[in-house]
This record gives structure tokens, sequence and C-alpha cells, in this order.
DNA sequence: ATTCTGACA
DNA sequence: TGTCAGAA
């Protein structure tokens, strides 16, 4: 639908904005990490900013090092070392990656209806006599089998 | 006004 | 890790 068109193109252009990068001074004051520790935890490898190609050495850090530096304080603040709460943001990160892949790859397609949309998660069983469907109300859903 | 690197009463 | 200097 058109509607769905400018909808995403929205979301690009908010995902893509400049609102979206920040210096370190930023950086520091969203997380309550010191610029310090910011510039510390990047030559350690910890954490990276922006590769610059100008002549500009203000280091700039995308969002998703934010959530990054948040994880990695969150795990300080529960009293971990540095290390292991670098391994821990990792392994989080590991995780959702998986999940991420594993949510997509399970959405087989989605069918837009007057009232409700119903999810396709694809074959239910190992014989594909029957696929795995979702319906959805406002937030609300059910499953249901689907003979095929 | 901010950030960068290097150094340590 | 904080902080300060001197430069950009």
């Amino acid at each position: 639908m058109e509607n769905d068109m400018v909808k995403n193109d929205l979301m690009k252009h908010v995902f893509n904005s400049d609102a979206m990068f920040f210096r370190i001074g930023e950086l520091s004051a969203m997380t309550g990490v010191s610029s310090r520790q910011l510039r510390y935890w990047e030559k350690k490898n910890y954490i990276q900013s922006i590769q610059r190609d100008d002549d500009q050495t203000a280091r700039v850090f995308h969002f998703q090092q934010y959530a990054r530096v948040t994880g990695i304080k969150y795990f300080l603040d529960e009293g971990y070392t540095l290390a292991t709460a670098v391994a821990k943001v990792n392994e989080y990160i590991d995780i959702s990656k998986y999940v991420h892949k594993f949510v997509r790859e399970s959405i087989q397609n989605v069918e837009k209806h007057d009232d409700a949309v119903t999810i396709d998660l694809g074959w239910f069983n190992e014989a594909k006599h029957e696929r795995l469907k979702a319906d959805l109300n406002g937030d609300k859903f059910e499953y249901r089998i689907e003979k095929s």
C-alpha cells in the first residue's frame, strides 16, 4: 500500500538521520560513562567509532554504540570487570542476532485482510501438509493450524 | 565550545 | 580513571 511505502521511507529517514550519531560528549552524557572511559574502551576495541574520511579528529559514534556502551555499563554496575562486561554484551548481541534471524526467516508472509492481519509462519510439520498461522487483531493474536 | 593526545602533585 | 595542559 502507498501508506506503507510512506512509513518505510519515514523509518529509513529516521534511522539514517544525523540524530542517530553522537559525539563523545553526547554519548557520555547519555550513558553516564566518562569520555575518558569511552576513549579507553575504543582503544581496547570494546567499542568503535565511525571511520572518518575527512581531516576531522573528533570521534563520532553510531546509535548502535550507544546500545553497546549502555550494556557494558550495566554489567559494570553489576560488579563485573570491564572485560567480562564486554563479553556479556557480545553474548547478548550474538543471541539477539540469531533471534532476529530466526524471526525474519520464520515469517513467510504477512496477509492483510479487512479487519486483521495473518502472519504465515511456515510449515508446522515435516509432512508439510499444515502451516502455522497467526491471526492478529490489534495487539491480540491467536495461533492456528491451516491445512495446505 | 568541544575534542584530541599524552602525562601524572 | 580523573584531570590538566596545549593544540586543533
